[in-house]
DNA sequence: TTGACATAGTGTCTCAGAGACACTATATTT
DNA sequence: AAATATAGTGTCTCTGAGACACTATGTCAA
């Protein structure tokens, strides 16, 4: 029985909505419960602080990510709490969401069974039964990388290290689920200073495609107009 | 003594940043500490949530801002989660730091201390004791409220039910720190199809000025061009 | 009463960058 | 060699920010 003191304290997680692009397809990464609960649906990969590991609770989202899926994001960035007596059946709780992008790579299977971590298209979520209010925090982050998609580079980080514009260009439509002009993309990378060309091309059914890659200084600047939705 | 369980859970707090500009000087609300650790210094206005009272944490933020300055932000939203273990000298810690704005007004001196709770312009900040790392907070806040200020019509927030468009324009060159077009907050307040004019003008030293509001239903659009840094 | 001044608000030109789209370049496939 | 596919460029339009001169209308002082 845990102190009186305990009681009236929160419970506090953090989970993370891990995004990547696979077949121009957005896809979220979701982990099938195995605990109360919501044991057997499926829910956003995270947990409770440990204190003895963790500095902080960046460190907490990214120590489950590696745990789920036995790799590190490209990025890493903090969406929004979330709290409330009405979001776990336990009482009170407040999680911190963050959000996250990576490299389509298949999910390690070999750290669980086959079924625990998955990658799971954003549009066929609704299928599902989602764990807590995890399709709301989902549908949050997905507005939010949608929103920074149309100021900056961010979808940099859903390709390997080198990359082609026709991949970007591919990634960043998957995401805001729009077609964008190449020449307004073109004008960016050049315009942003971010990137440089590698000496490599490679094939593509076609031309042969500069290889591009992020400086390895670069920030992630914003651009100060939006593309147009 | 707290139970063993206990003493691995973090500290978590809510703590806001509320904004007011006063004489054309953005301002924060800052509060002295009457408790350790850092007593007698200044402090964001916060403290733990209370189960009992707060439906979430946004209730936590409000209830405490009350508290302490006896009346309601006219904006309210999430900063960010700072976490560590060197931040509070009593162990790992976490705090969600809220950021806020408010019409100016006196403080309420009634409720506490004339000394309690104060206005303090940011740009005075750093001559005075700054309790854990309420200055980074502070700064991170101003420049969301920058960022939000180049792209939104946010700065209304600051303002009295009715007002001039001299007086949003001022308010607004006092938080971006830069002059910019009247010409420019015209067409955007035309644009955003927020504001309803009043049938009222006011006097201002000229030829009488127009009177705004924000229309009741109004959402706050985020225009696709920031005004120029 | 009138003229100086202050603040409110408009007209209109320039400029940057997004959208559109035709055009060129260079690979693969047949 | 021709068809086709993808890469990349040239250049026009369009929107909205910046600049700034101009008009409008109030206050105040002589």
């Amino acid at each position: 029985m845990p102190s009186p003191d305990l009681i009236k304290k929160p419970l506090f997680t953090v989970d993370s909505v891990l995004f990547t692009v696979q077949d121009n397809v957005l896809k979220v990464l979701m982990v099938k419960r195995a605990e109360a609960p919501y044991c057997r649906a499926w829910g956003l990969p995270g947990g409770f602080i440990d204190i003895d590991l963790d500095q902080n609770t960046d460190m907490t989202a990214r120590r489950k990510l590696a745990a789920k899926t036995g790799f590190a994001p490209n990025y890493l960035a903090q969406l929004q709490v979330f709290s409330g007596l009405e979001r776990d059946p336990r009482g009170f709780s407040v999680t911190l969401a963050y959000y996250a992008l990576v490299a389509y790579q298949a999910v390690a299977s070999h750290i669980e069974t086959v079924e625990m971590a998955c990658w799971i298209p954003v549009s066929e979520l609704t299928e599902l039964v989602i764990a807590f209010d995890h399709l709301q925090i989902i549908e949050l982050a997905r507005q939010r990388l949608q929103q920074k998609t149309l100021y900056s580079m961010l979808p940099v980080f859903c390709l390997p290290q080198q990359f082609t514009i026709g991949q970007l260009m591919a990634v960043i439509e998957a995401i805001i689920e729009k077609p964008i002009q190449r020449k307004s993309l073109m004008r960016r990378i050049e315009a942003s200073e971010m990137f440089e060309v590698s000496n490599e091309k490679i094939s593509s059914g076609g031309r042969l495609a500069q290889l591009y890659s992020l400086k390895p200084d670069a920030n992630i600047i914003n651009f100060e107009r939006n593309l147009s939705i």
